[in-house]
DNA sequence: AGAGATAGTAGGTCACTGATCAAGAAAGGT
DNA sequence: ACCTTTCTTGATCAGTGACCTACTATCTCT
């Protein structure tokens, strides 16, 4: 069975993933995992690329996509929110995700009901299709930056600290006290304000 | 000079960027162009992570930051399209600076002018903080797509169009035809649309 | 002027990466 | 029983970034 064995491979990468972060997931060390040589990883997976693509549709297959509240507009909020908690549920999980928007079948089925929900708030195609990857930018973006924070030392919120100088961006020094580590969650509800207020 | 000798190898790491991608961009192919060996780059931006944040910063250096419109939000729009404007005037620059948000001076110098710009329009820190960031992430997601989308074969529209079934993904299939490759300023336009419009 | 610290460059090595070619083993269909 | 397709392995390849060491300028201080 291909299916299953390919399966096999990115479950072990994701496991990877979560133990020891996304530098860690080399083909050969998924091969090790599996107690198989690399070319068999190799040979399923075709390319380090696609392992990734896949790791990436592996990820945002962990979404439900049922039991969603019945207005448009809460749907896609509900989507969005769903679509950060799977990426949070994995180490780096924002980094797999980001750059490979890849033509998966989990891929797709989200980013079906993400558009669909936002045509059923009333959207036209245009607006849904457009709305929609806006959405999905800021929210990858954001759950990279919380991630990044994690990671390693040297937050954002950190770095920014050390090299702020007032006479010299005294607007980031204003604004500084507000990127704290601890309002990603208030962040994003707060981006997905600005994108969807106007929308009925 | 150090900062002459490292801001040479930069700017030999973005020629080498623009010429043939983020993928080629390695120490060694830096040093073979400036004719000298890889530990002298080496010891200048001490990893290759720390090269990244360099072009990165230098990338964003490249933005002017003068002429603005007066109104704030006018100034901030203006702001975001300068920033675009940067990224695509490299190949993969999306990606460059995608990530890697340093602390480096033009990268602070920029963030303060649009936190700036949105403090001007009215917003109270924490607003203008976290809009900011919604912009941003959203101005590097569309770029990176666009970018993808010019680099190899297979462009987002093109995987989606050979992926896509109308039973599978009816909504998706109804917004596909405005995913074209030619509406990326369109789109741009419309997502800063979005997030500004509750601005006022 | 001389001694010594520091900045810069180079040599050589290291473990590791992903890709590739060729050759087997296993399984299935006819 | 044979042959084709699927799967696995061996071996090799060019390339990567990090590191330690050593050499050479250049500048500083007395």
């Amino acid at each position: 069975m291909v299916r299953d064995r390919r399966a096999e491979i990115v479950r072990a990468a994701l496991e990877l993933l979560d133990e020891k972060g996304l530098e860690a997931v080399s083909l050969r060390a998924v091969a090790d995992r599996l107690g198989v040589r690399m070319n068999t990883v190799s040979w399923h997976v075709k390319t380090k690329a696609g392992l990734r693509d896949l790791m990436a549709d592996a990820i945002l297959a962990e979404i439900r996509l049922d039991d969603l509240p019945s207005p448009g507009e809460e749907a896609v909020r509900a989507l969005l929110r769903r679509y950060r908690g799977a990426m949070l549920a994995h180490r780096d999980g924002g980094r797999v995700v980001a750059g490979t928007f890849t033509a998966e079948p989990a891929t797709l089925r989200y980013a079906d009901r993400l558009v669909g929900a936002l045509l059923e708030g009333g959207l036209d195609e245009r607006a849904a299709g457009w709305t929609a990857w806006t959405l999905i930018y800021f929210a990858l973006g954001l759950v990279q930056e919380e991630q990044g924070a994690e990671r390693e030392q040297g937050s954002l919120s950190d770095r920014l600290a050390s090299a702020l100088d007032v006479r010299a961006h005294p607007a980031l020094v204003r604004v500084f006290p507000h990127l704290t580590e601890g309002s990603f969650e208030e962040r994003f509800e707060y981006g997905m304000d600005r994108v969807l207020s106007s929308l009925a």
